[in-house]
DNA sequence: CCAAATACTGTAATTAAATTACAAAATACT
DNA sequence: AGTATTTTGTAATTTAATTACAGTATTTGG
């Protein structure tokens, strides 16, 4: 928890003086970072000690390690305390917001995905004989995106979000073949069969899901990202995020252990883009 | 430029002494803010005022203004100072390099949205007759994104992938239809004319590409997120992230304009997926 | 309702930290 | 080689933060 957050959830906890300290400081943090004690004692109308007291009590060390804090709490610019868009918010404040949110999504997703099995992915995936990317719903699009960029490769990539062609797929896969199952909740009836079948028939499933759910239970390898869903809206964001930066991950973990000469061809695959587009001198038209 | 960043990038400007701090700093960022400056004079083996003038030179009012800085820098852990990914990293490294440069673009692009233009996008967006989310390649999948999100409130949304399907439906938008055109660069041709077939038929368009590109010319509202890509993988990567963070922002416009009654619908449309899902107590199968 | 205890707050003294001024080395340049 | 310039360190000064203590308010129990 952030200092800024703590503030917040702490201010019953304040005595009169220390909580006047605690309005300066949440009303004008930026200016905190850069005033001395005696400023900000002056600011708050109250006595130096007071302040540092008040520091001590969100368990720093004194007025500079505090601001240290806080210089940290606000490192993205001034965030907002509370990252729920709610219903008054203005647009200024809900595009902040859903940034902030995403933003700390990733940074926790960063801080729990396990790097031994995002490696083991990556083994998995540069031997496959053919990928599959299976999602449905909102993970759908994050399986397309994620056969946009294994297709790149030049290694058999099929992604379907229609559950007979996944399961259509899923029974033909054999060994050497990799089913990705992308799920938030993994939850989803529907993929943990086609999870399932894969398996049986010998394909090696990575799931992109929760930890213990049920389709996890199915997959040879769990991607778990533990991201707090921000179910304000009833709709995936931040994990539907964090899933494609795994997804850049492994992409980029693929084209590492593939060695330079393979990242050659990217080039190449993105050149042939060329002919599609607007040359970047030539914007006349 | 982060604190780090620009110790690394001026690095020959220092002095042999500086060069000594600028070392210890690197070595042991975390130490370092926790650090006074006596500790760290001595730690480099210089005397005090020579870490002084460091941070001095390095803009910074002073020792403790340079730590404040420094904190920011490490505010979400220890960044890697070079966020490009390179051969030699590990999959610890290009995990780590991979959410911190997502991160870190997703911060410009917070700073550089302009937050008018959304609000104007959202205006549009709640008086459609009929919204259309086009996009090919990588912002194909972000087209589904959309398409996903905005069919939950009950408006009419098409997405199409297929140029073709995208032209028919780009000659039959009139006024009152809203076409939203994915881009990164803005250059792909299709893209370009599907957006000035829609402008012909008086539809609002709304692009999500770099300014001043010739998308952005067919346009008639364009927000740019100015993300910096990452050119090392061919691939696009940060500035697809970003896409999608500005597709739930307009999401969460809309939402928000409709008012608290429209979401209670969303909640209906999240609740009907309930059928199609394993319990979350029942997780025995 | 009053007294005693406890918690809160501020003043003043102390300590610690950072900065400045200046002098001595070291380096570069003629 | 000698001078100018830059770099570096020592010591003094200034500034900031903390501690100790005393006074004030607040609560609690009689």
């Amino acid at each position: 928890m952030n200092v800024l957050e703590k503030i917040v959830s702490s201010v019953n906890n304040f005595s009169k003086s220390e909580r006047k300290v605690a309005d300066v400081i949440l009303a004008n943090p930026q200016v905190t970072i850069h005033s001395s004690i005696a400023a900000l004692a002056k600011m708050a109308d109250v006595s130096e000690p007071t302040v540092n007291r008040f520091c001590r009590r969100l368990d720093t060390k004194g007025f500079p390690d505090f601001k240290l804090h806080l210089a940290q709490s606000l490192a993205n610019g001034t965030p907002y305390v509370n990252r729920h868009v709610e219903e008054e918010d203005g647009p200024e404040a809900y595009t902040a917001k859903i940034f902030e949110s995403t933003m700390a999504a990733l940074d926790t997703a960063r801080q729990r995905v396990d790097i031994s099995t995002i490696n083991k992915a990556v083994d998995v995936l540069t031997q496959a004989k053919k990928i599959s990317f299976f999602g449905l719903g909102a993970s759908a699009s994050v399986a397309h995106d994620a056969q946009n960029k294994f297709f790149r490769f030049n290694v058999p990539v099929v992604c379907f979000d229609d559950i007979v062609m996944q399961r259509m797929s899923a029974i033909n896969s054999t060994e050497g073949d990799v089913v990705v199952c992308i799920s938030h909740t993994g939850r989803t009836k529907n993929l943990c069969e086609i999870a399932a079948i894969a398996k049986e028939n010998d394909a090696t499933v990575i799931g992109i899901t929760a930890y213990e759910s049920p389709l996890a239970r199915e997959c040879s390898l769990v991607l778990s990202l533990d991201v707090p869903e921000d179910t304000d809206l009833y709709m995936p964001m931040a994990s539907r995020v964090a899933q494609l930066v795994l997804i850049d991950i492994l992409a980029t973990g693929f084209t590492l252990r593939r060695g330079s000469k393979f990242r050659e061809n990217l080039k190449k695959v993105k050149d042939s883009l060329r002919g599609s587009r607007f040359d970047k001198k030539d914007m006349s038209l």
